[in-house]
DNA sequence: ATGCGCATTGCAAACGATTGTAGTGGTGCG
DNA sequence: CGCACCACTACAATCGTTTGCAATGCGCAT
């Protein structure tokens, strides 16, 4: 205790803090401009004084004060990541699938020396994105999902370049969106099932997000191009956690018997679909079949195995944060749409 | 397309970006003191003035420059969420247990105005924590889990007070933790067991860090406190989603036959586990009995639904919030050890 | 000896806000 | 009528860096 104590003191004692360059510089009898240069590790002061200039500032623990910095070079270094929560409050604190773009995100981010900052909003006015990209903290935004808020997304980017969004393309928008070909994957995903003579198919999803409305459009078009098979029915499915168990229970219910086969919109509304079908005794994908979407890392550790279609999601993370390095040099990139992978394991 | 480009140009014209707040002083006759004033809301500035100003920089949507406020202000209303990937380079990124700590984390912050940025480090030498809270960026630190770091964050804890960690509290250590009574939770996973006959226990987890460390011990107390059951055997099994399935078939492999119950460290170990036990044939409870740990959201979706120790991940979020604000405020604030549940349900 | 170039370093002006203090005009009261 | 007071606003210092430009000193060629 007293040992601590004493440790302490003398610490502080031979280490009085520095509070600026400018403590330092007096220390180092130099200026503040030769301090803030040989910090930075500038060859334009003279060798043997930056190394006593930086020996000092280890010593001390010093580092410069970043706000500073960040108010004179005019750049932060800082990317926003924005997770709107247009129609689901809580969807994505859980959801597998953004919180695996997230932390490839952050991976890319900080390989490329870019810190990030979140912010999950809940779009209350239409001015939340506004708000983001104009604190002056950023120097660009990725936004995971356009969730509704196409028209409040469109409308920033006219104005602000370094934005770069996660979901659909529609023609004609201006937006920079990385994202998967949902209706192509949505067609994979039903085709599957009529490949193996399931005829009766529904769909479970929400389809309030452009993306998902994609993926149920692709099925759709598998499914009217078969013969023999009944129309697909869209049931509605919130992304919440909470929501989907009693949702999917009540779909199973109104079609008990009815169904064949089920393309789900996500693979954590499969992951339950799978359990409740467990429980109500029926055999999957023998009586039932169902596909997923996604391929989040826990669709290999379901029971059964999850047969579903993949999203490259670590690639779309590394392609946002490529055209968002460019639109930061001012390059006005187009849009990526990656093609998606039916992925066949035990589910269908 | 015509029509596009005139209503940008108008947009631009009649609007045209103002850049600072001596910019919009000049708009509106005033010094650049009243703006600032105006556009905090305060009350020394004349009512209609205000009024007029705000007006103004709503119409041209001019926010303050955050980085110059903050500078001035000293306080930047960020808070840093570091996650330290010590010994796991790829173990967070999609954890459901981190990812919903995280979400509620950032829940919280949100809420008590606080902007969050993420850290994911790979602590390469001693100083990466120094280097995050020195950066001059934060007002303060929550930390995610102390992997097997923990000196460095002692070391740290000693000289910077606005830090709250997830993790384990031991004697005398100086930093402030929230965390679950891990050995207790241990304890109650493998009573459970104990309490359902099964008398041959093995343990998976990675024991490297202090919370799974606990958990072990916490089991090994239960088991060595019941007469007739063999002394509880520990498997490594790391926390990455890559890992868990081979190591965890190898443990499988390795006891085929000779145990009953499996204690897991975490609700995604003991998901695989259940998977794996399907896949041999082995039925759940009846042959052998698994607990989780944490109570994660897809715990209650599996086959058959976990039984698992309950961490009150929400709660845990909001005191790492209140500690790190009143540390924020100068008050040196105990560590807070929050009581396990255990959760039933079908697995044991 | 003078002047030129080079390598360093110092000086001071930004960056864009906040805020204590001083100054202005108008009003009320003695 | 004058003075104090009030409500409001302007002024200017400050936060801690970065960076263009000027200044210094030194060596070397003329």
């Amino acid at each position: 205790m007293t040992e601590t104590s004493n440790e302490k003191t003398v610490r502080e004692a031979s280490k009085p803090r520095i509070r600026n360059i400018a403590e330092l510089a007096r220390m180092a009898g130099v200026s503040a401009g030769t301090v803030s240069r040989a910090l930075a590790g500038k060859s334009l002061v003279n060798a043997e004084t930056r190394e006593r200039i930086q020996a000092i500032a280890r010593e001390h623990g010093f580092r410069p004060n970043q706000m500073a910095r960040r108010l004179r070079t005019q750049r932060t270094g800082v990317i926003g990541v924005v997770i709107p929560l247009g129609h689901e409050r809580r969807q994505h604190i859980s959801d597998p699938f953004f919180m695996t773009l997230f932390g490839h995100l952050a991976d890319a981010l900080t390989e490329s020396g870019h810190d990030l900052m979140l912010s999950r909003v809940i779009p209350g006015d239409d001015e939340w994105l506004d708000r983001i990209v104009d604190s002056g903290m950023l120097d660009g935004a990725l936004v995971i999902g356009q969730s509704n808020q196409m028209e409040a997304i469109e409308r920033v980017a006219e104005r602000y370049l370094p934005m770069v969004v996660w979901g659909s393309h529609r023609d004609g928008q201006i937006h920079c969106t990385v994202g998967t070909d949902n209706r192509l994957g949505g067609r994979l995903a039903a085709q599957r099932l009529l490949d193996q003579g399931k005829r009766k198919l529904v769909f479970f999803g929400d389809t309030g997000a452009p993306e998902i409305a994609d993926r149920l459009a692709g099925a759709q078009d598998a499914v009217a191009a078969c013969a023999g098979a009944t129309p697909l029915v869209a049931c509605s499915t919130h992304l919440s956690n909470e929501e989907i168990p009693e949702q999917v229970a009540g779909h199973l219910e109104q079609f008990a018997g009815q169904i064949d086969g089920i393309v789900c919109a996500s693979d954590v509304i499969a992951m339950t679909t799978l359990r409740l079908l467990h429980e109500r005794g029926v055999r999957v994908p023998h009586d039932v079949a169902v596909t997923g979407f996604d391929d989040v890392p826990i669709a290999t550790q379901t029971v059964p195995q999850l047969t579903t279609v993949r999203q490259d999601i670590a690639g779309g993370a590394r392609a946002m944060v490529d055209l968002l390095t460019q639109r930061i040099a001012g390059v006005e990139t187009p849009s990526t749409i990656m093609a998606p992978e039916l992925v066949v394991r035990e589910s269908a």
